[in-house]
DNA sequence: CTATATAATTGGAACGTTCCAAAAAGGTCA
DNA sequence: TGACCTTTTTGGAACGTTCCAATTATATAG
């Protein structure tokens, strides 16, 4: 039942000064002299004062939070992305309301709104499966600045911070082909996103620019996750003439299909290639190690705090679209011919 | 820049009432009558009306917000916990400060404080390696609820909620002494966590008990995580009479022994055996699928959290220790076949 | 129709801050 | 000394809610 605490006026009270001079004290204005600055600072240790930022941010209609909805926390990439932002918001002397939308629109939604009520200075948003530029628009229009990391959302008014996933899948289907594969499949991810789409392309005009005709049958749907690989990979293992290599749509699928592979029988980056999306942190130790597409989400997170900030700060929300560069980073499960087997660095 | 938004006495004025009627709308009184009630909800969805949580919690002194700082968001359990905690959190109408410490102290102080300011209705911590009691004494002693998650934090007057790690290491152990080894090490972590030491207190009764004597160097410190697990067995292997088995430290150490002894050409629950600690998601689909001890992190999550919310709305918070039961979930990485120390060398 | 109970509504103070205009306190100079 | 700066300090209104006591409207009984 938090106590009274204490004031602004206990301890003006206690310094026998004004509450004004005191808020200029604790915004450290340099009009209020030294010796007043030392006396007020020292009875506000003394009486273990605790800023009240919710009054604060009453007055001057203007909060030091920012939201941030994540569709998965428990995917690395996103767990990674959330930590990277968390590092500048936090630096930045904001604090952040992190929520998980787990895929779900409704609970975006939900999450959305109580953060509005507790009136957020900005947000960012990976938007779940199926989220409409509606669910935001009316956020938008009272003049917070969003952010849109990771997965597209067209039609929506707002900065969009995202990998350049269709030259990523398109260097990565080029290094198969170039390892000399020419059934290469596509495994992991649900039509309806943005990022599906977007690296699908990329696979398909990196087969077209190599004259390899695409075969439907190989561009398999699952979850993006660990178990949508293993499950991926169960319904590639039935085709007739099986691909020797894949793209999958993100690292935890590739470890799923690794797994998979393994529980056939089958030895990954051996008897079959494969190559990741993501760059999560344990694509480096795994074994194989994972060849995959970097997008360094924690660099990611980051770079889309600060573009927010920057909007906050400025007040002038002029959209912004950002694609971040990405790059091919080849290790043992593609099997290229680099064999440094002992490389341990 | 947020404009001023429309505040109850606008839609006061627009439905032709006075404001204390719209707030009791506003709360489901039931002391407004139908008629009015549905007039002014009209008016509210009308004029976009936004309930203002900031003001409301200044005036009563009590907010919807809970703190949550975990110490590593990249670790998959921490993530798992943080899910199953905001899912409570969520739906008990509460919103979460969720905050990465990354093990750094000094950021977890700032992070609480920061979060005091804001005027969190009570924190949950998992306490970064190091933290004294005396760190969240002040948050305490302001008679805010706390609840200590993961690790212990010997002296401080809170709850606390903690998995049995001794009863799950000595389970553990017990098995791999059943299934016939002898050389048991145990891997990963350091010296100074609480959750460390309790595990290995189990590790050395469950040898004790079969009379199998300790050997010290086959205690292996690294960090706990999936690259720690790599860099212990690196010096596992360097031992003369090797262990044939290992309870590792958590999954994420597991992990890594397995990357480990592949690169090594062992394999991970044929010719070592292996049980982790956790059961993250991933264990279940991993090759081998890792025997482990299953703490159920989400599950925790929401019993810390529902704990918590306990606390906040009875007003006393009486402190409460639970330990949660964990629960030996064999899978194949243990499934090792027992081998004589002479055929290892 | 009055008296009385009950239901519904309301004004205003309060929460802890910021901000503004204005006042007070010092200096300087003629 | 008074006039005029400059530097500090200060009341009080505001932010958007809740809560209380007080008021008004409505129903019920005599």
């Amino acid at each position: 039942m938090s106590r009274n605490r204490t004031s602004i006026v206990d301890i003006a009270r206690a310094a026998g000064v004004s509450k004004s001079t005191v808020s200029l004290v604790l915004q450290k204005s340099p009009l209020v002299s030294e010796s007043t600055r030392e006396k007020v600072n020292a009875h506000i240790n003394d009486l273990g004062y605790i800023y009240n930022r919710g009054a604060a941010s009453l007055r001057q209609s203007r909060s030091k939070i920012v939201g941030i909805v994540v569709n998965d926390l428990t995917n690395s990439f996103f767990a990674e992305l959330a930590v990277g932002m968390d590092m500048v918001v936090q630096s930045a002397g904001y604090v952040q309301f992190l929520a998980h939308s787990g895929e779900s629109v409704d609970r975006q939604r939900e999450v959305i709104s109580s953060m509005r009520e507790n009136g957020i200075a900005g947000l960012i948003l990976s938007p779940a499966r199926g989220t409409e530029s509606s669910d935001i628009k009316a956020l938008v229009e009272s003049g917070i600045p969003v952010v849109v990391v990771v997965r597209n959302l067209p039609g929506a008014k707002v900065s969009t911070l995202l990998s350049d996933n269709y030259a990523g899948a398109k260097a990565a289907v080029r290094h198969l082909i170039e390892l000399g594969h020419q059934r290469i499949a596509f495994m992991g991810g649900f039509q309806d996103t943005a990022v599906f789409g977007e690296r699908l392309r990329g696979y398909r005009d990196a087969l077209q620019d190599a004259d390899i005709p695409a075969d439907e049958r190989f561009i398999i749907h699952s979850a993006p996750s660990r178990a949508g690989g293993v499950a991926a990979l169960e319904r590639l293992i039935g085709i007739a003439e099986r691909p020797s290599a894949a793209l999958c749509l993100n690292d935890a699928v590739a470890f799923g299909v690794c797994d998979g592979l393994r529980a056939n029988g089958l030895e990954p980056g051996k008897s079959f290639a494969i190559i990741g999306f993501d760059d999560v942190i344990e694509a480096k130790t795994a074994v194989p190690a994972l060849t995959t597409v970097s997008v360094d989400p924690q660099g990611m997170g980051q770079r889309a705090a600060q573009l927010l900030l920057k909007q906050i700060n400025s007040g002038q929300n002029d959209q912004e679209s950002i694609v971040t560069s990405v790059r091919l980073v080849v290790r043992q499960s593609c099997g290229a011919p680099v064999k440094q087997p002992e490389e341990m660095a």
